[in-house]
DNA sequence: AAAGCAGACAACCGCAAAGTC
DNA sequence: CGACTTTGCGGTTGTCTGCTT
């Protein structure tokens, strides 16, 4: 709807930016600018970044001769002008593990972020606030179970909702296919709690890769919690479309555009990644092309660092090719399941 | 054609953690 | 060790745009 090339009717708004609550300002410049960028705005910033790299973010907005604040340029920077961004409608797959993500992670963008390459954390949040909470949240009224219905003892297709704290909830997920466990045959619910799932699993490096843990508004387990990866992947590869479709028919996405990450020059950004690509006018998402030094998307299940566990964050896009094309879209959401630092989030 | 509405997204705000002096 | 600064995060607001009435 809206063409990504904002800030040409910036606002002369004027503002005295201050990072610290009111408790002070060491900028000599009182008198700041708010509100929209301008294209020459972004020049300034974007020329600074590539010629000098990041910094104090302060120094920068003082040194690129802008009259911002540190934190306005660091937020234009990340969520805007980072040559990494990738632009353009949020594919079905990343949809679909944002979604995964938002199950296990609640509301921490940047850690969905961090897993989602060329994406903001801002534009991971708008878009669920925007779009999929407000389909889940449709798709959960028209349901018959209720977020507050742990009754697992029935075994019954998928439902799936968004509690009042927007964590989504899966309940009833196409029981008779996912509590294979036999020791979870029962399905039947568990406080988390009771599961040991504090702050953080006993050891961090060391997680419970066999569970996915998905709570309901009450913090309870639910009945499509317990499964194996293996099981999981089975699963998947039996129902492709796996939970988006189930959620709420997602995927009104058409035809997608070939869509190259990057600029049409490589970028190298002291501080940053180099990346390689050419930008296709068309937005949309396929097939760009990213260097990965590591080349270690999620395929790594031995891993014991939690990044290399459930993917790269930004930051690691680097070195050899790496296909977005070619994601292992199945296999990533595998891992994502073992998250190891399962936070509980009581909502 | 104008007004109203809703979607999408950029940007701000407040807070907290981390870092520095 | 405390004060101050910087950075990062999540919630929220503001603005633009396309669609509908």
């Amino acid at each position: 709807m809206r063409k990504p090339d904002h800030g040409i009717m910036v606002k002369e708004k004027l503002m005295s930016c201050n990072n610290n609550g009111g408790k002070g300002n060491n900028n000599s410049n009182n008198k700041l600018r708010k509100g929209l960028w301008s294209p020459e705005e972004d020049e300034k910033l974007m020329n600074y970044m590539l010629t000098n790299g990041q910094g104090c973010w302060s120094d920068i907005a003082r040194n690129a001769g802008l009259q911002r604040c540190g934190k306005s340029c660091r937020l234009r920077w990340i969520n805007y002008l980072r040559p990494d961004l990738k632009r353009g409608a949020f594919s079905p797959q990343e949809e679909e593990l944002i979604i995964h993500l938002h199950s296990i992670l609640g509301n921490r963008w940047s850690q969905i972020a961090a897993r989602l390459p060329g994406r903001t954390d801002n534009e991971i949040k708008n878009f669920w606030n925007s779009t999929i909470k407000k389909r889940l949240k449709n798709n959960n009224t028209t349901s018959t179970s209720s977020p507050n219905n742990s009754d697992s003892s029935e075994l019954k297709t998928t439902t799936a909702g968004v509690n009042m704290g927007g964590t989504i909830f899966l309940q009833e997920y196409d029981v008779s296919a996912i509590c294979m466990d036999s020791s979870s045959s029962s399905c039947s619910s568990m406080q988390a709690p009771n599961m040991g799932l504090g702050t953080h699993v006993a050891n961090p490096f060391n997680p419970p890769i066999d569970h996915q843990n998905i709570f309901d508004v009450n913090g309870v387990l639910s009945s499509s919690s317990v499964f194996t990866i293996q099981q999981q992947q089975q699963q998947q590869q039996q129902e492709q479309v796996g939970v988006i479709e189930n959620i709420g028919g997602f995927g009104d996405y058409g035809v997608m555009e070939p869509y190259v990450m990057g600029l049409e020059n490589d970028l190298s950004v002291p501080g940053l990644e180099v990346m390689r690509g050419v930008e296709n006018s068309n937005y949309g998402v396929s097939d760009y092309v990213l260097e990965n030094k590591n080349n270690q998307y999620c395929n790594n299940s031995t891993s014991n660092s939690v990044e290399e566990l459930v993917g790269v964050g930004n930051h690691h896009w680097e070195g050899e090719s790496f296909k977005m094309g070619e994601l292992d879209w199945e296999g990533l959401l595998a891992n994502v399941s073992s998250l190891p630092y399962l936070d509980f989030q009581v909502q």
